[in-house]
DNA sequence: AGCGAACTGAACTAATCAGTTCAAGTTTTG
DNA sequence: CAAAACTTGAACTGATTAGTTCAGTTCGCT
């Protein structure tokens, strides 16, 4: 029981079933995926704390490599996921330009958090680390990632050009564009997710960074 | 002379002398993090390629976490000397909006360059990858890397702004925008340094950056 | 020449880790 | 209830590695 109750500190009760066994296994290998990185992350470390024999990940997942690839997918797919929810609010209408200042400064929030949350961090320190050795992860994370997000994007700014709010000859690029003014301070500014920024201090990005893209792109007076 | 030549220092005739020892271990060192990573690059390995024993490294260096160091502030440090030297054809006073831009568009593949060579993903990706096990050394990086680099480029900005070519209300944060939008499109494009970038294609990009830099920040007309 | 410092190669230690095996226990399901 | 499937803990293998030691060699310098 020594190594049990280490773990039965955290879950107050462990259920034997083999339920969610898999899910555990993905929540533990990130957080120590995260914590130690590959190489030095152990499967005994992980196995601990999903609170699960070693032989168990090897049953579910095949190994220390596959359960690396699945919790980088697993990740970009949930980062997806919330980028995609956070658009819902995008301007799709607004009255004027001031408006349509007000509605970016209210949802960009939302889409810079998706850059700033742990497992954010967590993946892009892991997917710079690994992508030598891992040469497909690169294109696969950004597939099931950031790059479906950035056309739907796109469109989003498409149609607002299309409205006559903005003047975009490539939209593609100028989404790209837009993400990188909102987030390009964030990786110096949070020591890589290692530091909270200051909410004023983010503001005050994000500000800076709307008004950029708004003066670069509204359309100009005749 | 004897620095440099890495290339050579194979199978060649090899110098036992005691002078560039440090040099050659730094260079292998660099060589096998880059390809390797921290944890996977053995201090053997690195003995071989630098054509050296290996209680010679913990003669110059001490260890693998101090060679580590020491090859991440000599990339900062090479690193931030050539984005300096490129800063030095930045314009500084041109006849009009035209030729300020002609002369960006001449200065920006040379800055872009400092971030798309080897050595500075090596770095980035090493730094990405153990600045959770090194915490001074992001930081450290910084400061002697691209942190000053930063505030000259502020520093022209802000002389452009002077003379009533730009319109810019913070220098270093319109630093920081400048060099995003010229650079973000490099980790994706380039497969974080995996894959080569064809000219046409940077070219479009910097383009693409200069004119949304110079439409967000040329003075308005009143 | 010759002294002292640096370098070499090789062996050695102590530790870590991925992955496997197996007997015994538990859960699911028919 | 009973068979089938899954899980557990523990031990074990084979391999790798950082760092040290040391006797002998080579180099720079006077």
């Amino acid at each position: 029981m020594s190594a049990g109750d280490i773990a039965a500190t955290r879950e107050e009760r462990r259920p034997r079933g083999r339920l969610d066994k898999r899910q555990a296994i993905m929540d533990a290998g990130l957080r120590v995926f995260a914590r130690e990185g590959y190489e030095r992350a152990s499967v005994d470390a992980i196995a601990a704390e999903a609170g699960v024999a070693k032989p168990t990940i090897y049953n579910h997942l095949g190994g220390k490599e596959n359960l690396f690839r699945e919790v980088m997918l697993g990740l970009a797919r949930a980062a997806n996921a919330k980028f995609l929810a956070a658009l819902e609010s995008f301007p799709s209408d607004p009255s004027g330009p001031a408006e349509l200042r007000e509605q970016l400064l209210a949802v960009a929030p939302r889409l810079v958090d998706c850059y700033h949350e742990p497992e954010s961090w967590a993946r892009q320190r892991l997917l710079y680390a690994e992508s030598g050795r891992f040469p497909d992860l690169f294109p696969a994370v950004l597939a099931a990632g950031t790059g479906q997000g950035l056309e739907v994007l796109a469109g989003r700014l498409a149609r607002l050009a299309n409205a006559g709010h903005l003047e975009i000859a490539d939209p593609v690029r100028a989404a790209g564009q837009f993400l990188a003014l909102l987030t390009h301070e964030l990786p110096g500014l949070s020591q890589l997710g290692e530091r909270p920024i200051g909410d004023d201090v983010l503001a005050g990005v994000i500000e800076a960074g709307i008004d950029t893209f708004l003066r670069a792109f509204s359309p100009r007076p005749a």
